[in-house]
DNA sequence: GTCTATATTTGGATAGAC
DNA sequence: GTCTATCCAAATATAGAC
């Protein structure tokens, strides 16, 4: 059983995520949550302080690879590419990530804070975690030489272009079928042009 | 000199392509145009016939290359992506196009038409031109033999992301000379992977 | 064709009873 | 903590004078 708190956070995710910030309407959120809207003013300040709850979990789900053990794993080349690719599947086809992952697209333009974390928290340490990935291929002799940053900026915008396809598809119910295989097929023909 | 529904559709591009449909009032675009508000009418049925009528430029304006001359471009391999990415380049930074898509991105999961309109009008056609060019260099073995579509698909994933970037880093002001050569890196970083 | 004035709706937020 | 009632602001749209 969820307080009214938890339920007014589970709906406002919800529906910022579909409509976005200034579509979604307090009355709206209240409705969804069962409860009329002055009510919500028990649990939260007002709207923005909702939002702002709902956006901390933009960027508490990884939107990367954790990079523990990131030297282990490029030393087996492909190996890194694969598992890499493979956890960022995993969010493009989770639930609770699409929702987040829709919410930054829709409040891109709208919102300045979430822009920077997107360039830094998705675009900046992805590139990192990869480039650093490739430097080691590079040094071990496993891949061609080139600017590593260059290659994981490659890579990864391909990985975005997958991702913002499925969550549209999936945003109007559309089957996801020809794009489910897509991140696979990625990796293999990166794999092919860069290895040595 | 322009007309009066000229200058509302002038105003009304920059300012949707700003902040969205629905984050625009009309009061605003009225105030832009330096008339009031209730004199738009006399123009425009409704806001949303205002917003139509810009949307109409969104794809009007080409997203991807002309397939005119594509068979001889292709025999000439990596100068064809060159060109391709140098038209693309252009669109990335001219300004009218840098706001329809400004506009595009904003209304992607609001705007039902448009979503479609990208999907077909930028992707698929994007990828069709390209893949029809790749198909046209693997059997005159420019390069090496691949599935024509996955490469397309790679290829276009980083036009886009790169024109993502630098139109982000545009809208607030911020300069893009670190993205001023991702077009032609790409190229070469492209063609370097697949040439024979 | 533009203006002032106004109708109407919608949405965010508060007051006070229970 | 939730409700009803209400306020206030902003926004779309219309009516009618000039």
């Amino acid at each position: 059983m969820l307080s009214t708190k938890e339920k007014i956070l589970k709906s406002s995710t919800k529906l910022f995520s579909q409509y976005g910030y200034k579509a979604t309407s307090v009355r709206r959120i209240a409705a969804d949550v069962g409860i009329k809207q002055s009510a919500l003013y028990n649990h939260y300040e007002n709207k923005e302080s909702i939002f702002l709850e709902v956006s901390k979990n933009i960027f508490s789900t990884p939107f990367c690879i954790e990079d523990e053990n990131i030297k282990e794993l490029a030393l087996k080349g492909k190996s890194f590419l694969t598992k890499y690719t493979m956890q960022y599947k995993l969010l493009s086809f989770d639930k609770e990530s699409e929702n987040m992952f829709k919410l930054l697209m829709i409040e891109l333009f709208s919102n300045n804070e979430l822009r920077e974390q997107f360039m830094s928290e998705f675009n900046h340490k992805n590139i990192q975690v990869l480039s650093e990935g490739f430097f080691i291929m590079m040094q071990k002799q496993l891949i061609k030489q080139s600017d590593p940053m260059l290659m994981a900026y490659e890579f990864l915008s391909t990985l975005f272009y997958i991702r913002l396809q499925i969550t549209l598809l999936r945003f109007d119910n559309k089957s996801t079928d020809m794009l489910s295989t897509q991140f696979e097929k990625h990796v293999d023909f990166f794999w092919e042009s860069i290895k040595m």
